[in-house]
RNA sequence: GCCGCCAUCGUCUAGUGGCCUAGGACGCUGGGUUUUCAUCCCAGAAAUCACGGGUUCGACUCCCGUUGGCGGUACCA
């Protein structure tokens, strides 16, 4: 049988870095066993719909490289893939179950639910619907219907039952069907609720594999249900909850207002996609040769998922964001040039001279960890220095301004075009003529020329930016010395 | 409240009865290389394996309980 597996985000907003990390392991299993990854837009929620949100979906799941084999727009023989496209079909369904008495129609208002439940949450009892709609007459629902009062259909559970959910990850869980409510499958507007769609197409395109969050375990028994009462029992898939993605200060889940939670965030910061995908997997699952740093393929290869058990953590895991920053320096530092100057330039859109820094990558490769360190890195290449005082007081030199115009003569009269080991050379038998320390007169024209204490290496610096610029730089930080009356 | 899942360094984890006086990685601290920073290398601190009972010759590993964390408990997914 072939195996599909499925993503079904709802268009609710900028994507969740939780729906690529259950991508990661959709689309990893689909290609581990040549299968397809099917992705299908959940758009049930008329309240919470919005706009655009859709394509944002689809472009993050390009950028991480995770596309489906069927979708909305990819196509594919089970669609529409998206549920709002499929009303009649989750209609049908619902008929049928309540033409079998496995579900029922409920008119119950919102006022008298919400009394129920206060009520029944004062009696420390958990709260439930009380089936009150279930022994309504075929009479009584006609006379409802037709004077168009507002229902759902609810799924009527049976009472003590034991349902077995078989998860890949947690192993066989049992729950008590008395602790299952009457869960709404069609609501008042006709949309379905996500556990009737999610059954009834997972159902339809033929799904195998389903790896969603463990929020889902606790319903998961009602789906089971379903599956049964439509007669699609030999269909359930495999279900594989995921370990949640925890908040990395502790409070629960990674939640949106965070700001790590948003697919977009590593997108902006610089983060390779590539990283991402392998930090995630790394926090939830471990190589068997024990390697930390592996590639998607590589995962694929080594994943496995044993008949009834997963080697997937079962416990939720903090989301350490410097374990990712280490682990995006590792994939940039081995980064070919050429691709890093790339990444580089997609990244760097709006900056005024990113097709210029080619020859910058080698210098910067070891000194940043995300593609967005190069900014600050590189930005006096660019343009002037704003110098600051406090800066210049850090040095260990004391008379700055007498040796910096010794070093603007010695510039001056230095042989062009200027050599890297030529430049070396000059200084350091400057700095032993002068009595003092190599290093402490490079760092002083590091200054001069960037107005940082961090930058690049020195030579290679000068030489891209040039012998006149760092001439008339020096200049510039010696009269800005004289200014501040710097001795 | 009820139902369920989980429990090893700050964090992610290895560990499936003896190899564990608990290993690795991130982070942290110290040192070395270096024109700064970073890289790289070396060293170190860091977990009474949540607690309490069992089972066993022997338990981080198995069982029970407690505690704690998390999730669910919607006409949201």
């Amino acid at each position: 049988m072939e195996v599909r597996t499925r993503i079904a985000p709802s268009p609710t907003g900028y994507p969740h870095i939780a729906t690529i990390y259950q991508v990661m392991f959709d689309f990893v299993f689909a290609k581990k066993y040549n299968g397809k990854f099917i992705l299908r837009i959940e758009d049930t929620d008329r309240a919470r719909f919005v706009e655009g949100a859709e394509q944002v979906i689809f472009d993050s799941l390009k950028w991480f490289g995770l596309e489906p084999d069927e979708g909305p727009v990819w196509g594919g023989e089970y669609g529409p893939y998206r549920q709002s496209e499929r009303l009649d079909i989750y209609q049908k369904y619902a008929k049928q179950l309540i033409e079998q008495g496995n579900a029922y129609y409920c008119f119950c208002s919102k006022e008298r639910l919400e009394e129920l439940r206060t009520k029944q949450q004062k009696e420390k009892k958990a709260p439930m619907y009380d089936k009150n709609c279930v022994t309504l007459s075929k009479e009584e629902i006609e006379k409802k219907l037709s004077s168009s009062i507002p229902y759902v259909i609810r799924l009527n559970v049976p009472k003590n039952q034991k349902i077995i959910v078989s998860d890949v990850v947690a192993g066989d869980v049992v729950f008590d069907s008395s602790q299952i409510d009457d869960q709404v499958l069609i609501k008042s507007d006709g949309f379905p609720t996500y556990h009737m769609g999610v059954v009834v197409d997972d159902y339809l395109m033929k799904i195998t594999h389903v790896f969603r969050g463990t929020e889902w375990l606790p319903s998961t028994p009602k789906h089971i249900l379903l599956y049964k009462f439509l007669g699609w029992e030999d269909s359930v898939p495999k279900y594989a909850h995921l370990p949640l993605l925890l908040d990395p200060e502790g409070a629960g889940k990674l939640s949106k207002r965070k700001g790590h939670a948003s697919v977009d965030f590593y997108k902006q910061e610089g983060y390779l996609p590539e990283a991402v995908l392998n930090f995630l997997a790394n926090i939830v699952w471990n190589h068997p040769d024990g390697q930390e740093i592996f590639t998607l393929k590589e995962f694929e290869k080594a994943f496995e998922l044993e008949p009834f058990k997963m080697e997937v953590k079962s416990q939720g895991a903090r989301f350490d964001i410097r374990k990712l920053e280490w682990m995006n320096g590792e994939y940039i530092r081995k980064m070919p040039d050429e691709e890093l100057t790339k990444r580089l330039q997609e990244f760097l859109v709006d900056h005024p001279a990113k097709d210029r820094i080619a020859p910058l990558v080698p210098l910067i490769k070891e000194r940043i960890k995300k593609l967005s360190d190069f900014i600050p890195l590189t930005d006096f290449l660019f343009e002037k220095p704003e110098y600051d005082l406090s800066i210049f007081e850090k040095l260990k030199i004391k008379n700055l301004n007498e040796v910096l115009n010794k070093v603007f003569e010695d510039l001056k009269v230095m042989e062009k075009p200027w050599k890297s080991e030529n430049f070396e050379k000059t200084f350091r038998n400057f700095a032993e003529k002068s009595g003092l320390k190599a290093g402490d007169v490079f760092q002083l024209i590091r200054v001069a020329v960037s107005g940082q204490i961090v930058t690049p290496p020195l030579f290679e610096s000068v030489k891209i930016l040039g012998e006149d610029e760092v001439i008339e730089r020096v200049n510039e930080a010696l009269v800005f010395l004289k200014s501040n009356r710097v001795a």
